[in-house]
DNA sequence: TGATAATACGAACGGTCGTGCTACTTTGTC
DNA sequence: GACAAAGTAGCACGACCGTTCGTATTATCA
């Protein structure tokens, strides 16, 4: 022994990911929870049996969704701010990449991870736990961009680092909710408006 | 015409007014749409069929949920904010009372038009219209809050009222989120902190 | 008091849900 | 080229969904 070691096929790993990427889409608009299956399976053009054989269960596949759509969310506004040559640039490209990822759009329901907490904070189990811990790490990845943007010496080190993340995700996250529910823009100019203003008045040089 | 109006029993009243009671505290845990007529009539000890004679449609029985919800929102938020003596101090009011009936907790799963919203937003319909509408005049009571602040001269009247009323209602919404998420109370305690700071920004007694 | 309509119930409808099971096809490895 | 593993489809299951219907009960008003 042994050579045994289980390997997966190249078009199912291509399938799979066709599937899970249709997930993370269709769970913006039905929910995650809500979406079914059977729709999912119709939705990509494959049967209900087929799909399932990926995932053990409904579970496993909202679990694997999340880790999908982090990966997007990712690619899509982490991963290109750190282009920013300040970490108050760096922050500041964290919450434009944000918009541009509701404004693209990336999903078609909005934020992803917004749409999938409201729908499951009171549903115990795994689900919610993984989607808590994505949650805490965004606030923690923008209070970090905070706390740097302090050490760097461009935002005010009397500021509390923790709840002006608070303020600044709440900014986001109204935007995304008046987007979703208006379909027009203005959500988001007022979500933009409000935390240039608010990184203005904690920038340090206003002494 | 026209003495055909339906009559309606006084018991026949008193049920409806508890199955009501009952759906606005389960929407916000199994969803509005997740709720489901078996458990809730479950719940209160009632047959399914019984429950829904009262209701043309699962849609009825949301619709007049949502009306339920928003006179139990109307008397735990907006009227004892009537009380205090001046425009800021109604504006504080309304926030504090927000945050009171969280804490209470009115509903168990967290704002009742915050849950129904976030799941709701993405599926058309007077269901969704009727919650936008609802969305839409607390951010205009906020927002009338603001300008009667700045008319009585305790708000700056160069602050952009509606960007505030944004901003406060940004803060309450994610206090919501974050206590529903992780259950203490240190989300509200920031939301507080946030909405002081920025009230206390926009005091006139600044200059 | 008797007539009448509102109320509540049990049973059942067709439909969809998640989930197994079986059989056939496709692919990758010796 | 044989053989095992993986992918896919078809089918059926039990459970639950919103909804309807027939019927017994009961509050209300003439």
């Amino acid at each position: 022994m042994s050579a045994t070691t289980r390997r997966r096929r190249a078009d199912g790993e291509q399938t799979r990911a066709a599937i899970l990427d249709a997930a993370t889409k269709l769970a913006t608009v039905e929910g995650l929870d809500g979406l079914s299956i059977g729709r999912l399976a119709d939705h990509i053009g494959m049967s209900k049996s087929g799909l399932y054989a990926h995932f053990g269960s409904k579970e496993e596949l909202q679990l694997a969704a999340i880790d999908t759509a982090t990966e997007i969310f990712r690619d899509a506004v982490i991963r290109p701010a750190r282009r920013a040559d300040t970490p108050l640039g760096r922050l500041e490209a964290l919450c434009e990449n944000f918009f541009g990822y509701l404004e693209r759009p990336v999903f078609p329901g909005g934020c992803f991870f917004a749409s999938a907490t409201a729908e499951l904070d009171t549903h115990p189990g795994p689900v919610r736990e993984k989607l808590v811990e994505s949650l805490d790490g965004w606030l923690a990845l923008i209070e970090r961009g905070v706390r740097e943007a302090q050490e760097g010496g461009e935002l005010d080190p009397l500021e509390d680092a923790a709840l002006l993340a608070f303020e600044l995700d709440a900014f986001m996250k109204m935007g995304n909710s008046l987007r979703v529910l208006h379909g027009d823009r203005s959500g988001l100019g007022q979500a933009r408006a409000a935390i240039r203003s608010r990184l203005d008045r904690a920038r340090v040089t206003k002494r």
